[in-house]
RNA sequence: GCUCUGGUGGUGUAGUCCGGCCAAUCAUAUCACCCUCUCACGGUGAUGACCUGGGUUCGAAUCCCAGCCGGAGCACCA
């Protein structure tokens, strides 16, 4: 009796058992806990990346638990870019639409997209307002002299400035007449804070280098972080926050200016790093980004490279990853995500759909040997007929030409013994042949015999995977030249991977492409 | 140094608020067996964890104290 059976049994026996049961199951869905003082369709989250660059797979976490709150609460999801500093993050004006699509290849859509570099007017204008209310004072101390200062709990000559020097010197700022570093906004919170990190922060600073962005490039002086997030989610009405452990003090910053402006600050869970295993690259949008300048890696979309981009290439499911991310959980301690976990959620989501193929590999420590197929004590067959599925008998057959085949040496018998050709029938290892036999599937079932896969050598195709771990080439069966690019397919007792192209483009990558291939596929997970 | 913050199997997670139903949940991983034209899927079973030490209590993963270990902030980065 299967699950399903046992319900309906279970349905008629005891009706209010099963419904204990369905309960049980919804509560299971919910693997992310209740968000605090959350009212079903008054729930605004935003995710706020900085667009320097394509994301990473550590960045799917923010909208997996944002998107899948959404759902649960009938809430927001704002994508807010908050792309304030042009200098030492600088912005790359590509990857404001490259983190649109990693987010649309997640699964979702934000409600809002805003870009923080368009709303700088509004930050004036809420520092005027701190201004006139006394929280905040133009301050021309070096960094150096300032930090002393504030480790000792003493206040800068600069704090007790009247208001109206204050209003001028930031309308100064405004205008872009000091240089960089020669004068910054502070907010004034309390200079004998217990806490070092919340005494009289930075608000807005001068930086020399325009933002990359036409529309801002005229402006000069920045805000920080913490004023220019503080603002944008009150105005625009966030009510549950988000965010890593390293901005833990963040909303404590915070709170001083909306204690100024008499506003409510909103819920917020911090989370700890991602860290993935599987991978000897970083989860550092700066360190990818080198690798890939220096050659290291061919671009975002690498197989080896742990971004989204490179997921979505190797036919990993946005949905599998998502899932992954929120069985994280929202703990605050670092978490290592293992990537069979993702492989794990990939499988259930493509074995179904994956049609099957061969793939014969000819790696250097198990190289790809060609060998003729010939009459044994039985005639040999012109070609094998594997089906496309092993559960899908309606999807039909492939043809595999027989003659000459190859198979990974690793695969062969000991001579004299034999082996099963999947979909084409038993041979015998004769040293420099594979003799045809007189025999029956029972001979794999009582198990003597091993069950292989192999491809045809002359009309096979000269196939490249790339995977992780590096490129691998070999012989794939024809039919996969009738697949079109994009799809998911299996290579049997290989793994899934994604037919990328059917005929390959010349590279100058050592071990890339070399525009002879008639088929690429990237590697996705056993 | 100062200030936060956290520690449940290899990994993630439930349980911790309100001590007993926890000799600890679920998933993944690994191994074995079953199924199978031997991959994958599916099924069965096994492996494997409450950081340490005290205390409170009839009873502690849960409460208290100390220690150990980890992460983060103390930026004119985000």
């Amino acid at each position: 009796m299967d699950e399903a059976e046992r319900r309906e049994r279970l349905g008629e026996l005891a009706p209010e058992k099963l419904a204990e049961l369905e309960i049980d199951d919804e509560a299971d869905e919910h693997v992310l806990p209740d968000l605090p003082n959350a009212e079903a369709g008054e729930v605004v989250m935003r995710a706020a990346p900085n667009p320097n660059g394509p994301w990473h797979v550590g960045h799917a976490r923010m909208p997996a638990v944002i998107g899948t709150y959404k759902e649960r609460y009938d809430g927001e999801f704002i994508c807010r870019f908050d792309d304030t500093d042009p200098e030492t993050k600088r912005p790359d004006l590509d990857a404001y639409d490259a983190i649109l699509e990693d987010i649309e290849y997640l699964g979702f859509e934000p409600d809002r997209v805003i870009r923080a570099s368009d709303r700088l007017e509004t930050y004036y204008d809420h520092a005027r307002e701190l201004i006139d209310l006394g929280g905040a004072y133009t301050c021309s101390c070096s960094g150096e002299a300032f930090s002393e200062l504030k480790n000792a709990g003493e206040a800068c000559p600069h704090r007790d400035k009247d208001v109206e020097t204050v209003r001028e010197e930031f309308a100064a700022m405004v205008d872009g007449e000091y240089g960089s570093g020669e004068m910054v906004l502070r907010v004034k919170t309390d200079i004998e804070h217990k806490n070092p990190a919340l005494r009289d922060w930075v608000a807005f600073r001068m930086i020399d280098t325009p933002h990359p962005r036409e529309e801002a490039s005229e402006y000069r002086c920045w805000p920080m972080l913490d004023f220019q997030s503080g603002v944008d989610d009150h105005l625009t009405g966030v009510t549950h926050i988000i965010r890593g452990i390293d901005l833990q003090d963040s909303a404590k910053r915070q709170r001083f200016v909306y204690d100024y402006f008499g506003w409510e600050y909103p819920e917020v869970l911090h989370w700890g790093h991602v860290q993935v295993d599987e991978y000897d690259v970083k989860l550092s949008t700066s360190t990818i980004k080198e690798l890939i300048e220096d050659g290291e890696l061919t671009g975002w979309d690498d197989p080896r490279a742990p971004t989204i981009q490179s997921m979505r290439r190797r036919g990993i499911q946005g949905r599998a990853l998502v899932d992954s991310m929120t069985d994280l959980g929202m703990s605050t301690s670092d978490v290592d995500l293992a990537m069979s976990s993702v492989y794990a959620n990939n499988r259930d989501l493509v074995d179904d759909g994956a049609n099957r193929y061969f793939l014969v590999r000819d790696r250097e420590d198990d190289p790809a040997v060609e060998l003729p197929i010939v009459d044994g004590d039985a005639p040999a067959p012109e070609a094998g007929h594997p089906r496309f599925h092993p559960e899908h008998p309606d999807r039909g057959e492939r043809e595999v030409p027989a003659g000459r085949v190859v198979v990974e040496s690793s695969d062969l018998p000991p001579e004299g013994e034999r082996v099963w050709l999947k979909g084409y029938g038993p041979v015998r290892y004769e040293g420099d042949e594979l003799a045809f036999l007189d025999a029956d599937i029972e001979i794999v079932r009582e198990g003597d015999v091993d069950v292989i896969h192999w491809a045809p050598a002359e009309e096979g195709l000269d196939t490249l995977l790339r995977t992780v771990d590096g490129d691998v080439r070999g012989i794939a069966e024809p039919a996969l030249a009738d697949v079109d690019p994009d799809t998911v397919v299996q290579f049997v007792r290989v793994g899934f991977a994604r037919i990328d192209a059917l005929d390959s483009e010349a590279t100058d990558e050592d071990d890339g492409p070399h525009g002879s291939e008639d088929l690429v596929a990237y590697y996705a997970h056993p």
